[in-house]
This record gives C-alpha cells, structure tokens and sequence, in this order.
RNA sequence: GGGCGAGUAGCUCAGUUGGGAGAGCAUCCGGCUUACAUCCGGAAGGCCACAGGUUCGAGUCCUGUCCCGCCCA
C-alpha cells in the first residue's frame, strides 16, 4: 500500500471507517481471557441531537481510555446508546406537524406516539453515526434506546418498587410550569435568568381605614393574591397584622399574616401573598390557611379566576393590570428593577410557578446513601473538586417531580380505580389484580396519562443497558461499570441520580470513578450554543481538518480546568503533527521496502540506546497520565517523542546508517514506528489503523494490538545524547548566527580534555557532520583557535569554527559577549545564593550541592568566553 | 449574596510534594538539505494580575484586592 506525499484524512477516515464497520472489532466477548472487565456506559445523547463540540470532546475521551483498556488487555466494553429526550423529541415532531396545520391534539395520542416513533427510526440515528464518524469504538451490538422495551422494564420494575417502598408519591405542591411545552419541569430544568423589569408599588386600602403600599416586580399575579404579610419583626409593620387589605380591581379581602419570610428591606416591607404562583407565598399560605387562587390556564394564560382578564396572556394582563391599577389611582409609583426569572431549560420561555397535583420522588433517603458512598471513597470524582459541588446540592436535595404532560416518554405505570386510588403495577393485569386485592372485585381502571421525566429512565443507564431487572451475564460480568466520563452541567440531572438509583437497585456504585470533563468554550469565554451562534460544528472540522486531528486537539486541550477552549491553530498544529507522523511512515517504509526487521537483541548505537530509552519513558508517562485522566500530558509527550526525538534527532541519525546498510538501524527504526503508531492509536484510531494496515501487522486492527510496555531507560545513553545535541546545536547557531552560507561546509576543533567527549566525538563523527555540515569534527587536549574562528562554549569543552574570511568578528565579538553576561548573571545568583548562611544551614544537601556544581559551572563557562572574546581582540 | 474555576511570552495553554520560567502557534532571520514547506535550522519575546505574609528560597503555600467566566440562591 503505496502513502500519498501528503496526509489526506478524508480519504483515510471514510476507508478506515469502513474497515471497522465491517470488521465488528468492538464487540466483547465476556468469555474472552482478559486482564478482567471494563466497561462504559456512554452518556445517551438525545435522539433528536446532533453532534456538538460538547459530546465530541466527552466521546473523544471515553474513546481514548477504552481503546487504551482494550489495548491493554483488559475485556472492554463501551456500551452505547440514546436516550428518547422527552421535550425535545416530542418539539420536534410536533414541529412536523404543524407544517400540515396540525397540533397533536388533532391526531391524538396513539397517532402521535406512532408518529413520533417512525419520525425515531427515520433521523434518530444520526448521531450514533457521527460518533462512528468520531471513531467509537463502541460495542453497537449492544447498543440501547431509553424507550425501547427492556429498558422500559426497568423503568417500571424501579417505578413499582420505590412506590411499594413509600419512595414515590403523589400530591398537590407547588411546580414548575412550562406554558409553550405545556408539562411540568423539575427544579433543575429551570434556569434562572435576571431580567431587566419594573418593581410596581400599589396602594392596598384596609378594611379597617388608612392603606398599604406594597412593592411587587409582578402586579398581574394580584389576581392570586389571598393575603398580605408582613415580618412580626418589623416595627413600621407589625401592628397591621390581624387587620384586613382589599384587593385593587377584584375586592376580594385580604387577612394580614405575620411571616419571618418577610424581607422588610424588599420593597416596602409588605408582601402580597399569591399561594398558587410562588413558592413563598405558598408556604405561608399554607401555614395561614389562605386559599390557594390559580389564576393561570395551561397554556400560561389568565383563567376564569381573573375576572375581566380572563383569556389574556401573562404579558397582556400585565399591561391592563398596570393600566387598570392606574385609572383606579392605586400605582404609587414605579420603579425600574432587576430580577431573576425562571426560564425552561428547553424551549426558553418564562416559567410559571403553580400548584399541581402531580408525582415525586422522595429523595432524601436515597440520597443518604450516595453522599456516604463519595465521603467513603466509593466513589471518586476526578477532579477530585466535584465533590464539593456535589454534597451541596445533595445535602440540600429537593423532591424531584417526575411527571410529565408529555405524550412521549415512559407512561407513568399507575392505575386509579373508580375512587381515583392509585395501582402501581409493571402493567395493565398486575394493576387489575392489585385494584382486585384492594376493592375484593374486578373495577374499571384508568392509566395515568402523565409520562415520567426522561431522566428517570436516565438514571438507570449504567445497570439497564446490560440487561436489569433480569441477571444477565452482562451484568454480572461488566457491572459495576468502570469510570463514568461527564460534563459538569448534567452533575445533578443524571450523575448524582445514577448513584442514587444504582445504590438503591443493585447495592453497588454503578462506578467507582467519575471523570468530569471541561466544558467548551468559546475565544471570549461564553459557553458553546446553537442560540449565541458561537459554535463550531464537529462536522465541519471532519471535513477541514479530519476527526484525528479533532480528536488530536480536544485530548490536547483537556487539562483539569473547568474549560478550554479550542482555537484554530491547535487544530492546524494537530493536522501538522499527523502529517508529520505520516510522512515519518512513509520515510521509514520508502527504506525498508518489504522488509519488516526485529529488534536487536543488543543495540550498542548511543542513538539507538537513545531512542529505545526515551521510547520507554514515554511509553510510562503515557500511561501514567491516562490513568489519571491527565489528556493533555499524555499528548505532549507522545507529540515530543515522535516530533523531537525520533524524527529531529533519531531519524536524520538514522539516513547515514541506512545508505551504509547498518542492521541495527533498521531494526530499531521499524520497532520504534510500530511501538509510535499503537502509543498513537487511542488518540487518532484513524490515521494508525491506515499506517498499521500499511505496516501489514498483526492483529488486524491495531486497537487489538497490545498497548506498549515500558522497557528500561538507559541515562547513560539519554546524557551522552544530549552532549551530542549540545554539539550540534551549537555549531548550527554559529552559522545561523554568523551567516555562514548554507552550503559552506565547516570544519569543528573541540578543545577538550574529557575523554568521554573525544571518544563521544569520535564515534559520533558522522551525524555530527551531517547535521551540521561540518566536513570533520577533531577533538583534542591542545587545540587553540586558529585566525578567525567562531567559538563557543559547551559543557567539558571549547568548540572552534575556523571560518578565515568568513567570519565577521564585530558579530562574533557580540554573540559571545551575549553569551557571557547570561553567564555572569547567572553566575552571580548562584554566589549570593550559596554566600546566603541561612541557605547552607536550612536547605537540603543535595540542593546546597546542586548549586555549588553550578557555581563550578558557571566559572569555568565564564572564564572560557572571556578568553574567547580577548583571543579575538587579538 | 454564596460557591467554584481562571488570571504565566502577542495568542492558546503546560508547569503534581516550594529549589536555575516551558510548549505550540504567531513574529523575526536563513533555507525547496528529495519523508514532510502541514517542512528544516536559528533567534527574539515574560516585574508568572496586584498587595502583603510564611520561608534560607514562592509561578507554586497563606491572607486580602482587582478582573473574567460558570454554578447556586
């Protein structure tokens, strides 16, 4: 398989991509020997979803570690699949619809669901496409849907059984209402949003003579109003309670309450009480017996409660409610205000708070026992921060509301009887036989007609995606899963949750670890979103750039922060980087032809040794940092090792060797390249599945090629190495500095007394020449610097470029001069350092050593240049 | 109002027990040295936000301030 000069990832993708469909390389076998189980479950992105930048980068690594598990010869599996997004699913389709004019009112709900359904097996598999296109190595064969029919057993299997344990129950509080969706929303699927309003001051009359004058951001919720509050506290106040207020427009009177609630800094110190449209009030109105008034229709509109405002919308009556309130000469004043209003998460409409009668989850017990498992250390979150965050919100954790007037979803498995008793039951029968038991004869029964919030179903992922409530094999084998790889955002939607629930069902953590990535933002800081159009489309990178290199630049970028950002030029400098790598691939293959050589079993090469040892050192740290989700280090020393050290330093060493048909260099070139494109693999699967195939290797792919194992470091190899490189790069900066023409080729005298350097010298005589365009490189005790050289100062050694006419020595005169007030300066921090007493007394030995060495250094580097320079002046 | 994260080279960021400030991109200089110009060689560039403190020694630890971002109320 002949390489192209350059690296064309689409090319590459869409063949490699096609390799591995059809290979069905992903699927675990729980029969294979293994180093044991590891599993992931992925987070299920929405049916609906398209791939953003926010799943790519939480794929890319879920990606990086299984491949690297499964390398490591561990039975890995990345169970994958969707989730049926409730909201949002059912948006859509209703969305189709109405292009016809139609609501799903007019079809009804079985029509609906039918529709919704075919509209899923139509689109809803987009995005399990794109995170193949992302390169998943997930096992599609066991890929699940939240909807489909086992997981909606476990839906009602965990459903019945907290309902029998008193965990779940019904009843009338106050919730979030979405008027354009139309349902419920849990606390946490309201966002809050400060808004810039007015705070409308209104004048009460009592009863009893005199007036009030109360401060309210919302004066149309005063067709609600069934109280009036102020703190006993407060002096200005408390002797108005007892009294009785009238409601501007409607009449209706009002008792004045005492509540601590009561801010007497808000406002004017007086609280109008509407119990069915805000949570305060509605506790105090509880708590004082005051009718809770609703006022609003599902659809967010003024109900018949509200008099003449009836039919009109939030914002109408408002405004009629200020003009009402004004002609009536009860607005006092107003005054511009901000405040925070809820928002759907959804859809982006105001939220209504109002009272309901609806389901819940009584969290508190459930969450007990998942803040003991993360305080034991069952449970870990990297970084370790999270946890924080995650104690807060679950030691004040709230009743989660579950129903949802939604069509598509699990439809809540409940039945009432004739006296609206409720049956849980797994299905219909079970429900008659229960209301059977219950009312000793057979009764007609009526289904719930609420579906439970999507994230029910979510929060039972880990365990019913292999197969629960049955014990499957799978869930013996790969349960509890291995590491749980999330965004921050959904901590408490479905995280905290899946440790509830997992606990509660199975007994276990559903995971030992949680790994919560950085969040994607973009250049100025703001969160990634379709609505601010500040987005950058996965999609569009493939075609640009190619997922590799996508891949390359989010693992790049992941360090532990809260984000990142992801700017252009690390996506050009990771498409350079797989050029690289490829052309190194071509270079080495172009020289070995067919052949594919071994190891020597006893390299003696320095550069050989070299090359071997940094290998083993990059092959730790790697695997180092990608035990601790460390992404970005892992890449850096992989992207050094294979830029740096083997095609700067290794690979150019290598070209002399190769035209004389040296053995070892071949050996050690090929091991190196194979060992390079499986340390690559786990990060850009595409480009090293295409060199591997090129490679001919065995196995097949190269994800089930074993990952590398570090073998020893050679120091002696890597410091010798390193005086090579201290040479070379020495002589080149003469050039470059002195405007040696490219083609002049030098001669090198290095005045040395060290024998390790002459012998280094010696042995290294040709890539010395070569990477320098010397002619020679003579080294020896007595040398002095011929007329007109170019000197410079290494570590052991004084290295003279004779240049003759060449040389401008105003220049050179300059360049060392440079050179040596860096080291003087350098010089002079070591001896205050070491003149410093409290420093030799308090600091560790080998430190007061390290320093004195340098002292040493920094004299003998001194004295040499200053004799360098005075030699010139002659 | 509370909490969390960030502030290091023009840009994006590394810097994990406190001991001579790093990378890539961009910039400047020189090169089509035939694996790669998506490249090669060289250079320049930083009171590590600010002010205190601990320490022989602080980018790193502590306190406060400023600015930015996010979350919660």
């Amino acid at each position: 398989m002949e390489l192209s000069k350059r690296y064309q990832p689409s090319q590459v993708e869409e063949e490699i991509y096609r390799f591995w469909d059809e290979g069905d390389f992903f699927r675990a076998d729980i029969e294979a020997p293994s180093k044991g189980p590891f599993s992931i479950v992925i987070p299920p992105p929405n049916v609906t979803g398209r791939l953003h930048m926010g799943h790519a980068l939480n794929n890319t690594l879920q990606d990086i570690i299984v491949r690297y598990k499964r390398m490591d010869g561990y039975n890995a599996c990345w169970f994958p699949g969707t989730d049926h997004a409730g909201i949002a699913t059912q948006n859509v389709v209703e969305k189709v619809l109405a292009k016809d004019g139609l609501s799903r009112h007019d079809i009804g709900r079985e029509a609906f669901v039918a529709r919704v359904w075919e509209w899923k097996e139509k689109y809803g598999s987009e995005i399990i496409e794109q995170l193949k296109f992302l390169g998943c190595s997930c096992d599609w064969s066991r890929q699940r849907f939240t909807l489909d029919a086992g997981l909606s057993r476990a839906v009602h299997e965990a459903f019945v059984k907290l309902y029998d344990e008193g965990l779940i129950y019904r009843g009338n509080y106050m919730i979030n209402w979405c008027p354009r969706c139309e349902t419920t929303l849990s606390d946490i699927e309201v966002e809050h949003k400060d808004v810039d309003g007015n705070l409308y001051y209104v004048s009460y009359k009592l009863k009893e003579g005199g007036q009030i004058t109360i401060a309210t951001t919302r004066p149309e919720t005063m067709l609600g109003d069934s109280g009036v509050a102020v703190n006993p506290n407060d002096e200005r106040h408390n002797k108005l309670i007892g009294k009785t207020a009238i409601l501007p427009l409607l009449g209706r009177e009002l008792p004045i309450v005492a509540a601590e609630e009561v801010d007497p800094e808000f406002g004017t110190g007086v609280l109008k009480i509407t119990p069915a449209h805000d949570p305060i009030d509605f506790a105090i109105g509880k708590r004082n017996n005051l009718e809770a008034i609703n006022i609003f229709t599902k659809e967010g509109r003024i109900n018949e409660n509200g008099g003449r405002f009836a039919g009109m919308t939030r914002e109408e009556a408002q405004e009629a409610v200020i003009a009402a309130l004004k002609e009536e000469g009860a607005l006092e004043k107003v005054v511009p205000y901000t405040h925070a209003v809820g928002h759907c998460q959804r859809c982006g409409t105001a939220v209504e708070p109002i009272v309901s009668t609806q389901w819940f989850v009584r969290m508190q017990p459930l969450a007990e026992e998942a803040i003991a498992a993360v305080r034991d250390g069952r449970v870990r979150f990297i970084p370790d921060r999270w946890k924080k965050l995650y104690f807060d919100w679950m030691e004040n954790i709230h009743d989660w509301c579950i129903s949802r007037q939604l069509w598509w979803g699990h439809r809540i498995p409940v039945w009432y009887g004739p006296d609206e008793t409720p049956f849980a039951a797994h299905n219909a029968q079970e429900a008659q036989d229960r209301a059977a038991e219950h009312y000793g004869h057979t009764v007609e029964l009526r289904q719930e007609e609420d579906v439970l919030d999507t994230w029910f179903s979510s929060s039972l992922w880990p365990f019913s995606v292999m197969g629960w409530p049955e014990k499957t094999p799978d869930l013996d084998y790969f349960y509890p899963t291995s590491v749980l790889m999330t965004g921050f955002d959904i901590l408490f939607f479905w995280v905290s949750r899946m440790l509830m629930m997992g606990l509660h069902f199975t007994g276990q953590v559903p995971f030992p670890e949680v790994y919560i990535t950085p969040l994607i933002v973009d250049a100025d800081g703001q969160k990634m979103s379709k609505s601010k159009g500040n987005s950058i489309d996965p999609m569009d990178v493939k075609e640009t750039y190619g997922m590799d290199a996508l891949r390359f630049s989010l693992a790049q970028s992941t360090s532990k922060g809260r984000s990142m950002r992801l700017p252009q030029s690390l996506l050009d400098e990771a498409r350079n980087f797989l050029n690289k790598v490829w052309n190194m691939s071509r270079f080495v293959l172009m020289n070995l032809n067919e052949e594919r050589p071994e190891l020597p079993k006893n390299v003696t090469a320095i550069e050989d040794r070299f090359i071997l040892s940094r290998l083993s050192t990059t092959i730790t740290s790697i695997r180092e940092n990608l035990e601790e989700y460390n992404f970005n280090l892992a890449v850096e020393a992989l992207y050094a090792f294979v830029w740096h050290d083997y095609c700067d330093w290794y690979l150019e060493m290598a070209k002399e060797r190769l035209t004389d048909g040296d053995g070892d260099v071949r050996g050690v070139l090929y091991h190196t390249l194979r060992e390079i494109v499986k340390l690559l693999h786990p990060f850009v699967p595409f480009i090293s599945e295409r060199l591997w195939r090129t490679l001919g290797e065995e196995p097949a792919s190269v994800g089930l090629a074993s990952f590398p194992e570090a073998g020893e470091r050679d120091l002696k190899a890597e410091a010798r190495m390193e005086t090579f490189q201290e040479a070379v790069r020495a002589v080149r900066a003469i050039r470059a500095e002195l405007s040696v023409p490219q083609n002049a080729v030098v001669s090198v005298l290095v005045r040395t007394d060290d024998q390790e350097l002459t012998s280094l010298i010696d042995e290294l005589q040709g890539p010395l020449c070569t990477l320098c365009r010397a002619g020679d490189w003579r080294a020896a005790a007595e040398i002095s610097a011929p007329e007109g050289s170019a000197r410079q100062v290494i570590a052991g050694a004084d290295l003279f470029v004779p240049l003759a006419d060449l040389i401008d020595i105003a220049a050179e005169k300059a360049r060392i001069a440079k050179d040596l007030s860096q080291v003087e300066s350098d010089l002079e921090r070591a001896r205050k350092t070491l003149a410093n007493g409290s420093f030799l007394n308090h600091a560790p030995e080998q430190v007061v050593e390290k320093e004195r060495a340098k002292e040493q250094e920094f004299l003998v580097k001194a004295e040499r240049l200053r004799a360098n320079l005075t030699s010139l002046e002659g």
